[in-house]
DNA sequence: CCGTGCCGTGACGGTCTCGTGACGGTGGAC
DNA sequence: GTCCACCGTCACGAGACCGTCACGGCACGG
């Protein structure tokens, strides 16, 4: 679900990590240049960002000095070399985190897990499950559950879900979650949103006429109730 | 000054830790074994913390998860194993970073560096609740309570509340809040504003007859008390 | 005491937002 | 190819909300 970018000119490397990640559960898209990776990160920022430093044309430093600018997307540095200068240099330049080929992808894993439970947010601990009232939200399995039955949700419901999840209590205009559930150069209907809201609750809600968890805030758009 | 907790029960390193990140500019405590440490991050919650993993009694894992629980303080841990499977159960303990030991301060640091710019961004910036009274005003969630009750507000309500609010004490002419709270430039009918002034009153006052916090002054316009 | 502004409030019609049902398109599973 | 879950668009009704108006009360200066 999390959107990876890879950004690595090696092709067997970027492949691997592109099938091991994938079976993460991330949408990848990797690219061999610096300046392709800036361009597609622009099109539609990813989530997380994985970048080699030694490449050509533009280097990884100036890579993530550039992606920086651009938002505060977390950025993981993959490189061959094992080299302090290295890895403090790289991290002034705006990395959050620094590996070494060869990577364990298990721990790779694990780092791009902790990254991202700490750049989302409030961020806390490692609970992997989230309760709001009688919702429980499980986003590591993707499931959701109401009181102590399984509810079905859609792709878009889920995503709908976590988002209001992760600001909880705070109220998302139907603009961000346009941007932040369907994409960021979405200039659709807001309405799109209602519709969806509505689907959701019939599953999340017991009364879904009134709501209790997601809960309309007239004039601004939605929030879910803590 | 940030302050910094190492665990850590090797005296040697321990200290030599400590000197090197009082260098860095971090006010440092330290402390040999998971129990006392937890006593100190309940008693004065730190800014950073180190953890070993092969600890006496408590170990490194549970000494994260008990802090995991009380809150989201970032998490480095130093250890002695280069192994892919302790990174990952540390990460997913709730850690933000796993160095091995013999550690380079320079890195070390730029790593403290790192992880605090990613926790301070994400993490809780402005307080956004502000009181007046017997007033509390939460722009980020859309509410307001009165004592401890909620009270719904209308948009047009709630954005009158918030311009008294950002200048608050301070006397706003009708030609004023006409232009923040409705953005005209023409110059509709003032007497709007007393209709909405009331109805606000009419929520958030205790007797909207003789109102403390949204309080008239005769021929220049309202204010909010502080 | 009186008049003149100034302010508070109730009522009302128009407008806008939101929730929902219906429908056609699509992409993946088999 | 066929089916089915899902998605996005649309239209419509209900209710919330807004802006206008008129009326009455209250604070001032004379």
């Amino acid at each position: 679900m999390p959107r990876l970018l890879i950004v690595e000119d090696d092709d067997r490397i970027r492949l691997s990590l592109r099938l091991a990640l994938e079976d993460e559960g991330y949408t990848v898209r990797d690219v061999p240049t610096a300046e392709e990776g800036l361009a597609e990160h622009r099109a539609a920022p990813a989530d997380l960002v994985l970048v080699d430093l030694m490449l050509p044309g533009m280097d990884g430093f100036e890579c993530i000095r550039a992606m920086r600018r651009l938002g505060d997307v977390p950025i993981v540095v993959v490189s061959a070399r094992d080299d302090t200068h290295d890895v403090v240099a790289a991290l002034e330049a705006g990395a959050d985190d620094y590996v070494v080929k060869p990577v364990a992808v298990k721990e790779l894993s694990a780092r791009l897990r902790a990254l991202r439970r700490r750049a989302s947010g409030s961020g806390e601990g490692a609970p992997a499950v989230r309760r709001f009232g009688e919702i429980e939200l499980r986003p590591e399995a993707g499931e959701v559950l109401l009181g102590d039955e399984h509810v079905h949700l859609t792709r878009t419901e889920f995503r709908l879900l976590c988002e209001l999840a992760d600001q909880s209590g705070r109220v998302l205009s139907r603009q961000q979650l346009l941007n932040r559930v369907w994409g960021y150069d979405v200039y659709g209907d807001e309405r799109l949103v209602d519709v969806h809201v509505g689907r959701l609750r019939r599953k999340v809600e017991r009364d879904p006429a009134n709501p209790v968890h997601v809960v309309t805030v007239r004039g601004l758009g939605y929030k879910l109730a803590t």
